[in-house]
DNA sequence: TTAGGGTTAG
């Protein structure tokens, strides 16, 4: 190590000796140098001067090279501590992972009759935020009016911040209407707490009639949109950013790539790139890990990995997004190379990683390379199954037929069951016809879910295929008397940065004329290479001829057929559908990919499928 | 000293 003191002169008066140290410490870069610089203070009793030993603690707090046990250990041997030093300390313990030893010391503190001063509340209530401590915040409030910092803005709006975001909205806005001085900050906070709490509108609001708004006030707006999954509003209001001219940072960028990854937008996703390029934004590890995403949910694994080689330096977190990449093309084999190559450059995988490897072995039927993971997850990695891993794991066995296996899992799994790892169970149930363990399931699920349309949908159409109409029939009044609605089905295909989206049966596009001759000719086409529509997926009691014409409207049927007439023959099109492809709609999308020489890529609810020459990149395992 | 960001099963 650097040997700091070297040129430091032998004999120094106090006050010359006082500015020196001071001005080692300012260019002190690691606790090495910093400790020397320690015994050096200690050595010539500079330990009772405060200004070092304060920056003494300032530097030993610090998030980037600090060591806090150090700071603690300096600050507990301290015979006068000021002001200053009782808050570094406080906020040293707020930034790290023991936020609550914060409070701790503020009690402390509060025993040692040390007094306040203006920066101490922030640094307390920024734990509290860490820890959504409600409790607290509120004697921490009683406090701030106590000694009568109540109209100071950096404690107010630290306790509107702490209130905003730890489910107290409503103390939040109450102080907000209260406070006599509101700056940017404040409003920030509530369209912040507003959009947490699932209340966009009230955010919205707050957004709009806020004086003046900043880059803070924009992106916390967009990123409550994607929250909320409102991705369009997203990218809009990213767009109005720009003509506002607001530069987005890399939060604002973020955010911005998070929505086109949701919506599959390729194009936009595209100039957000181009923007980072060309505007030199350093690219930092979750500004990388988000491009990646974006790429790799938009289908385009190449240019994921161009990113991917690009970064600077590969975080655990661009590692998963790429393994996750390969997992939902269902490139396990990719994937697998990829959680290997990774170990191999000395990065350890976490349990997201293994989340994403476990969703590759699942897609790409690789059971039991599923199975040993899932062991050595916990016996050589140390990590605890999550419901996510369960999850997985479920899957796994269940669409491989080991519907058995899956079950006793689920029995035996030290977590309580949540809707996801029954609807894995029930999804496998339906491919392999389990249609009595099916039943039992869906009722399971409706009981845990009750909001949820799919699952009325689904167990009605378990009864609907063992000819149980009466039941499907009463399960659908069931899920109408409950005032439960089906997410419609809707895709989405991408022309010239042009989205057009379609509704299962909604003839809503100004185009519906011609969409609906293209898929007549569509249809003849396919009936002249034998196709006969499988109606198995449908639940409603309709004769065979309503079938047919209720799952020709679906919605990336009248995608594909748009997508034909205005594209270029040989061009890939693109699809993003926001549920799962049904059984029909994958055979009909592997006949066009055959008849009309096209490659076809749909983006479903969970993976990628890429159509070509009548094939489908899933293997008809989904 | 206070406000905004990511990768995760179905």
């Amino acid at each position: 190590m650097a040997p700091i003191l070297l040129n430091l002169p032998n004999q120094l008066t106090f006050e010359s000796n006082v500015a020196q140290t001071l001005s080692l410490l300012e260019r002190c870069t690691n606790m090495m140098e910093l400790k020397q610089i320690h015994a050096h203070i200690y050595k010539t009793g500079l330990i009772i001067d405060p200004i070092p030993v304060s920056r003494l603690l300032t530097f030993s707090t610090s998030l980037d090279f600090g060591n806090l046990i150090y700071a603690r250990k300096v600050f507990d041997r301290i015979s006068r501590r000021n002001t200053f030093m009782w808050n570094t300390m406080i906020r040293g313990y707020s930034n790290s992972n023991e936020p609550k030893e914060a409070l701790f010391l503020y009690h402390q503190m509060l025993c040692h009759s040390a007094p306040h001063n203006a920066y101490t509340f922030p640094f307390l209530l920024k734990a509290c935020s860490r820890m959504s401590a409600l409790e607290e915040t509120q004697q921490i409030h009683a406090q701030i009016i106590k000694t009568g910092f109540g109209l100071d803005i950096y404690a107010t709006n630290s306790l509107l911040h702490v209130y905003a975001i730890s489910g107290s909205i409503r103390s939040a806005h109450l102080l907000f209407d209260r406070l006599p001085h509101r700056d940017i900050v404040s409003w920030n906070s509530m369209i912040d707490g507003y959009t947490k709490s699932g209340d966009i509108d009230t955010a919205s609001k707050f957004f709009k009639d806020m004086p003046v708004k900043n880059v803070i006030s924009w992106t916390a707006m967009i990123s409550g949109f994607v929250g909320a999954n409102l991705n369009k509003e997203a990218l809009k209001l990213f767009h109005e950013m720009q003509v506002a001219s607001i530069k987005p940072d890399n939060v604002a960028l973020v955010s911005s790539l998070s929505a086109c990854a949701h919506l599959g937008s390729l194009d936009e996703g595209r100039w957000i790139h181009t923007y980072i390029d060309k505007n030199g934004v350093e690219i930092d590890p979750i500004l990388g890990c988000v491009l990646i995403d974006m790429y790799v949910k938009c289908g385009d694994m190449d240019e994921a990995l161009k990113v991917f080689r690009k970064l600077e330096k590969q975080s655990i977190s661009a590692w998963t997004a790429i393994i996750n990449g390969f997992a939902i093309h269902g490139q396990g084999q990719e994937a697998l190379d990829w959680f290997m190559k990774m170990q191999k450059a000395g990065i350890k995988p976490n349990s997201i990683t293994f989340t994403a490897i476990l969703t590759a072995c699942s897609h790409a039927g690789l059971v039991d390379e599923g199975k040993l993971l899932f062991k050595i997850m916990m016996t050589d990695y140390k990590l605890n199954p999550t419901i996510e891993h369960y999850g997985c794991m479920v899957d796994l066995l269940g669409r491989a037929g080991l519907l058995l296996e899956a079950k006793e899992l689920i029995e035996k799994m030290p977590l309580h069951p949540n809707p996801a790892i029954w609807g894995a169970l029930l999804n496998a149930c339906r491919i392999h016809g389990h249609l009595e363990l099916g039943k039992q399931i869906g009722k399971i699920l409706i009981e845990v879910d009750p909001t949820h349309g799919g699952r009325y949908i689904h167990l009605a159409s378990i009864h609907a295929a063992d000819g149980e109409w009466d039941q499907a029939v009463q399960v659908r009044s069931r899920m109408k008397n409950q005032g439960v609605s089906k997410l419609p089905g809707c895709s989405a295909i991408s022309l010239n940065g042009i989205i057009h989206e379609f509704l299962a049966g909604y003839a809503s596009h100004p185009q519906m004329d011609e969409i609906y001759k293209m898929w007549n000719q569509i249809a003849e086409k396919l009936q002249q290479d034998g196709y006969k529509p499988a109606t198995g997926d449908l639940l409603l009691d309709l004769d065979d001829e309503e079938k047919e014409r209720a799952i020709q409207q679906h919605s990336e049927k009248l995608a594909i057929a748009f997508g034909l007439i205005r594209t270029k023959p040989e061009t890939t099109i693109r699809i993003f559908k926001n549920l799962r492809v049904c059984e029909d709609c994958h055979t009909v999308l592997k006949l066009i990919s055959k008849i009309y020489a096209r490659e076809i890529i749909v983006r479903d609810r969970t993976r990628f499928h890429l159509f070509k020459e009548g094939k489908c990149s899933c293997r008809d395992y989904w």
